[in-house]
RNA sequence: GGAGUCGUAGCUCAGCCGGGAUGAGCGUUCGCCUCACACGCGAGAGGUCAUGGGUUCGAUCCCCAUCGGCUCCACCA
């Protein structure tokens, strides 16, 4: 038997452990009929990621339910994964390509993804060897990155599937353009920042009237690219101006003046420019309106010129326009200038014209790529979308019908917020980092063909001109497929038929939109079933003071860092203490601390039993050797196992926790232990074996229940413990057992607890010092009671700081008038203590015990007497009232005699 | 503008979907190096459960309103 050091290290065993565990293959999961299948699917962390808080309470969920499953004889299978990132990891090339003075451009695409996927391979590589310092329990030999062979086979099937059948289509539509990166970002990549800016307000005359209209502008350039003036239907001012024209200054072109729902009466003097090419809301006018759209800026943010109008036309001409292409304007003399130029160029011409009435100064925010915090410019553009509608409905309907759950269910009504007013997904980027987009274009008869791989030649005019879309598809396109991409889909492998659909997806409610919802619609389009049945999700991890870890504030933890200052079981065990599901938590090391001094107390039981072992065959004991606080403590035992099963099944991985973190730390240490102390000393071979047995059965439940959330230490006092056993990670999970059940052993210690501690705050509060031990006599006047107390003697005597206890049935002359005494429901206990005994102390508190009793009586007594409650609340509600009152009463009784000899 | 969420002990949070707030950790006070553990042991102090209504025999819990904090979505000519 090794021998514990006193304090636990957990430094000095983890990476041992771990490496062990991943050696013998313990992670590992395989189809295997005779078993029922588990399965996670790892949110895959971004390759450019480094771990952080975040990760960590998610891997750690994940880890606890697997760690779960796999004892009770599941096969569990947790799939690890990493994730391209497309715009997040291409911009960091970019950037490191940056200091060596190269650009894509330079290095082709070819010479581009290289970079990328050395890139991947140095830091995949990093969040994997992160991960494992955290403990997670995954497959790794079936560890998956999404744009591996088997993910990008699934991805081309999907983009063919959907586009034969029509929910992928072409089109223009107005998108966020980051003119830096030169690509559209969604509507979620964009975050406002709040700048100060200028509001400018332009005149434009009416050609039938000649009145002037006033309208304001943040983006003045884009006023070349108006097709119409918007006013409200409803608003007087403008009614007369039905069928009128504007006159565009500077272009002196005529453009309509429409009616529309868009311009707001309150706002300004509620006209409003309408630029269909180069602003969303703009755009819904337009179509509207049939308004033509007019492109003024190049995707890399300057004025049209003639080049692009001619490369416009040429476009056109291909026939490889998709529908809505928008004109392209010559800008003349703004022509190639970047578009914060040409607004001074152009302004300064307005006010030369007369045009410009006033400028304001404002604060507005403004949209920005959260990549290089460049200004989005919106831009209509030519992207594949995919058809929501028909995906969304059958994915409303699994939640709404609860065949996939939300944890905490309030998410639920998140999703479907989310999916209710879902559009149409824009999934091409114009990047290089991600799956390609499987589309060819026919240079001769423009033709669109997708195919898995490229065609030879064109279908429709056999040419062999055929170019490749240059864009890649959204990250989240190939997310949406890794329930079932990770497990062989599209193959129908050994896999797939096993292990899918998944058991639990686990993540932060901050992606339930990109993710979540796209998840269940994918798996059920494309695999017909439901990819997951619950989804748990968690909240943020935040610094003290509450804020979002984010890198700019510098305020975020490194869990590393964590883990080598306490260890990988105290900080996952801090991630979810006192948290419910769902909400937000704030890191403090005070919490770390206290998680690892628990991993120390456990450790230090653990060394304690260990001690004693030799003392005692513990192998097997018969029930009736059994002490009364043994079958105590393996009732509580039983119950414990009983209801932390229960609660994990229902997801309560913080209640679980915290039940078994009482149970072992309360019940077990600081009672059980010291009760059980004196036996370990006594000649008696029985009494000992009886309590070394119940030690050691007690402790490895408690490790059992313990190492999903602590697995290390559980791990390395449970092999040092056992010997027959490899590892606590395969063995079974404690489940109840009903000959383990003792209500009345239960009941009983209870009143042994309450008269303990009755007697330790009478003796503190008459500052008796620790070491002097005193005679004690218990007086109960029920027989079972005083059996109790015989039976228990042992240990109450120490527990009670006695030097003798006597039990009787009646306060007999042999106890002193004077002896103090500590009164219980149960039994009452008198201490001789002559020399300390202060009788005006004596009596005020039992004073006050009288006054808290009595309001006890009166809140009862309220109850009971009212009839209404009686004769309304339920049963057992009045018995249990019933009770209490009772107890109240029997103590009442017995303060109010005593008070009456001390007086 | 739409939705959600939080407001409980000095701090951070639990509170089993109506029944005494003996709630937890940290902090704090007093006493202890009691032969597993000072990363410990024993005993305390500390709360009008944000405010105002309502439903109910009974509300920290359900409903409505108000105040304050946070988040997501939409918008920001």
């Amino acid at each position: 038997m090794k021998e514990l050091e006193k304090t636990y290290d957990a430094s000095a065993i983890e990476d041992r452990i771990y490496h062990t565990w991943e050696q013998e293959g313990y992670f590992g999961a395989r189809p295997d009929p005779e078993k029922k299948p588990y399965t996670i699917v790892m949110p895959p962390p971004n390759i450019t990621g480094q771990l952080h808080m975040g990760h960590a309470m998610d891997e750690t969920l994940q880890d606890i339910l697997i760690r779960y499953r796999r004892m009770q004889g599941y096969e569990a299978l947790w799939v690890p994964g990493t994730d391209h990132a497309s715009i997040a990891t291409e911009a960091k090339v970019v950037e490191a390509m940056r200091e060596e003075g190269l650009t894509k451009e330079m290095l082709g695409r070819e010479g581009f993804l290289k970079r990328a996927f050395d890139w991947k391979d140095k830091y995949g590589n990093r969040i994997v060897s992160q991960l494992k310092k955290l403990g997670s329990s995954c497959d790794w030999s079936r560890e998956r990155f999404t744009m591996d062979e088997g993910c990008s086979e699934a991805v081309l099937t999907v983009f063919k599937k959907l586009y034969d059948e029509g929910l992928i289509y072409r089109g223009n539509r107005m998108v966020n353009w980051c003119p830096y990166c030169n690509t559209s970002i969604s509507d979620a990549e964009v975050e406002y920042e709040s700048k100060p800016g200028k509001f400018w307000h332009l005149l434009y005359p009416v050609k039938e009237t000649g009145e002037m209209l006033e309208l304001a502008t943040t983006r003045p350039e884009t006023m070349l690219g108006d097709t119409a003036v918007a006013v409200n239907p409803e608003d007087p001012r403008y009614s007369h101006l039905k069928g009128c024209h504007a006159v565009l200054p500077l272009l002196n072109k005529e453009i309509p003046v429409v009616f529309d729902e868009h311009a707001d009466m309150e706002k300004g003097t509620g006209v409003v420019k309408i630029t269909p090419a180069h602003d969303p809301n703009d755009f819904e006018v337009g179509n509207r309106h049939n308004l033509p759209r007019v492109r003024i800026l190049t995707y890399d943010g300057r004025m049209c010129g003639a080049d692009d109008v001619r490369e416009a036309q040429e476009l056109l001409e291909s026939g490889r326009a998709a529908e809505g292409e928008p004109e392209v304007l010559d800008c003349g003399k703004y022509a190639g200038l970047p578009a914060l130029e040409a607004r001074k160029e152009i302004l300064k011409d307005l006010e030369a014209g007369g045009y410009l009435k006033e400028t304001e100064e404002i604060q507005h925010d403004v949209g920005v790529c959260y990549r290089c915090h460049h200004v989005i410019e919106p831009m209509v553009s030519k992207q594949w979308f995919v058809r929501m509608q028909p995906l969304a409905e059958p994915a409303i309907r699994a939640v709404e019908e609860d065949r996939i759950r939300f944890v905490p269910e309030r998410f639920k009504k998140t999703y479907l917020n989310w999916m209710n007013n879902t559009r149409d997904w824009c999934i091409s980027r114009q990047l290089w980092w991600g799956h390609r987009i499987p589309a060819w274009y026919c240079e001769d008869c423009g033709e669109t063909i997708v195919e898995k791989s490229a065609p030879a030649v064109c279908p429709k005019c056999g040419s062999t001109h055929l170019t490749q879309d240059p864009d890649t598809l959204d990250t989240w396109f190939s997310s949406a497929l890794w329930p079932f991409s990770t497990l062989g889909w599209p193959e129908e492998t050994e896999d797939l038929k096993y292990f899918y659909p998944t058991d639990t997806l686990v993540t932060g409610y901050d992606i339930i939109g990109f993710w979540v919802s796209r998840m269940i619609f994918s798996g059920l389009a494309y695999t017909g079933k439901e990819p997951f049945h619950t989804v748990y999700i968690h909240g943020l991890v935040r610094d003290s003071e509450g804020r979002k870890m984010s890198k700019s504030l510098g305020n975020g933890i490194d869990p590393l860092e964590v883990i080598d200052r306490y260890g990988a079981d105290a900080l996952r065990m801090s991630l979810l203490v006192g948290n419910a599901p769902g909400n937000d938590m704030r890191f403090y090391y005070e919490r770390v601390e206290a998680c690892r001094n628990f991993a120390n107390k456990i450790w230090n039981a653990a060394r304690f039993i260990m001690m004693n072992l030799e003392k005692a065959d513990a192998a097997e004991v018969r029930t009736e050797d059994l002490a009364i606080e043994d079958r105590w403590i393996l009732s509580r035992a039983n119950r414990l196992a009983k209801e932390v099963t229960e609660n994990l099944d229902r997801y309560e991985l913080g209640i679980a926790l915290s039940k078994v973190y009482d149970f072992a730390w309360d019940e077990f240490c600081d009672w059980y232990i010291e009760m059980v102390k004196p036996r370990l000393r006594e000649e008696d071979a029985v009494t000992r074996n009886a309590a070394v047995f119940t030690l050691k059965k007690v402790l490895v439940t408690v490790l059992k229940l313990l190492h999903p959330y602590i697995p290390f230490v559980t791990e390395e006092i449970f092999t040092t413990l056992q010997d027959e056993e490899k590892t606590i990670m395969r063995s079974a999970w404690p489940v109840y057992d009903p000959a383990l059940d003792f209500p009345a052993e239960e009941d009983a210690v209870e009143k042994i607890k309450d008269l303990v501690r009755e007697i330790r705050a009478v003796r503190t509060g008459m500052e008796v010092p620790p070491g002097r031990k005193a005679q004690v006599y218990v007086v109960a006047k029920d027989e079972a009671t005083r059996k109790i107390f015989l039976r228990s003697e042992s240990f109450f005597r120490v527990l009670s700081y006695a030097s003798n206890v006597t039990v009787l049935a009646e306060k007999t002359e042999e106890i002193p008038e004077s002896a103090v005494s500590c009164l219980t429901a149960a039994a009452q206990a008198y201490l001789p203590l002559e020399e300390l005994l202060d009788l005006e102390k004596e009596r005020a508190r039992l004073n006050k015990e009288k006054e808290r009793l009595l309001s006890e009586l009166k809140r009862s007594d309220g109850m009971l007497n009212n009839p209404r409650f009686t004769e309304r609340a339920p049963e057992k509600k009045i018995h249990e009232e019933q009770e209490k009152r009772e107890k109240y009463q029997t103590m009442l009784d017995q303060v109010e005699e005593r008070l009456k000899l001390l007086s």
